[in-house]
DNA sequence: ATTTAGCTTGACGTTAACGTCAACGTCACC
DNA sequence: GGTGACGTTGACGTTAACGTCAAGCTAAAT
């Protein structure tokens, strides 16, 4: 089972980033792509880890919080005192998300709720024009 | 019906930011304070915008589409065609919010299943202990 | 009258997250 | 044996969002 690699072009194609960026994640160690020689060829767990990063961006999260985000997705062969701790941290961070969740939807539900009152305007407002 | 108005010091206790920042704000032209002599006095209204401010900062937005997005709670004596495009801009912003939140909610969906995988491997462990 | 508390305006410093540029290596291909 | 295409390592530049002084005003308390 050779794991499917990638070349750092590759990647940046495929998420839309630059090397760069690539790079600057390595050396936060976000990613740990292997050497071909000095080239870097990324795994299936790079990229996947790549998916994580920039959805964790999106959310608002910095590098740093991110890359402990990170760790949650690949515990090893762990004791039973690591795993644990371990759901302790997972805890801790679906709090985070759902808190977050739920605070987007506080403030869909304010918006949604000027839309309506604008839509109820927008009808009066037409109705009184029909009754010139 | 005197409104009620707050000091820079104020504001910045209560929300847990500097005064710099809100004078950042200004600059900006995300607050707009009014002047007695050179002090700056908030309104309920700027009180009110810098709630959104932090939460819009809280999910990742930028100060500048944050700006855009309150220029979405101060709809005047709009004439209806202005309505009509600020509805399309609301809708707009409503997209954004559902979507960052349903995203929020992919990766709790997948974070709590492996959450549930580790328990369900802990409780295995359990028995088999128990079994020694 | 002077200290104190809170506010003001500059102006420069800082951190995160990259962008940009220069100089170089290394293959495959014509 | 050039010439791209793709990769590499520095090193310096940039932008957003503030932090951090320094110097000064101003009203209230000592």
């Amino acid at each position: 089972m050779t794991e499917k690699t990638f070349s750092i072009g590759e990647l940046c194609a495929e998420f839309d980033v630059t090397p760069r960026t690539l790079r600057f994640y390595e050396q936060r160690e976000l990613l740990s792509p292997i050497r071909e020689g000095q080239k870097r060829i990324f795994t299936a767990r790079d990229r996947a880890r790549l998916k994580l990063i920039l959805r964790g961006k999106r959310f608002g999260f910095s590098l740093e919080s991110i890359r402990q985000w990170l760790e949650l997705y690949d515990l090893g062969d762990s004791q039973v005192t690591q795993l644990t701790t371990w759901l302790e941290h997972a805890a801790q961070q679906m709090d985070t998300l759902r808190e977050q969740r739920d605070e987007l939807q506080d403030a869909m539900t304010e918006l949604q709720d000027l839309i309506t009152y604008v839509e109820h305007d927008l009808e009066v407002r037409g109705a009184a024009e029909a009754a010139e």
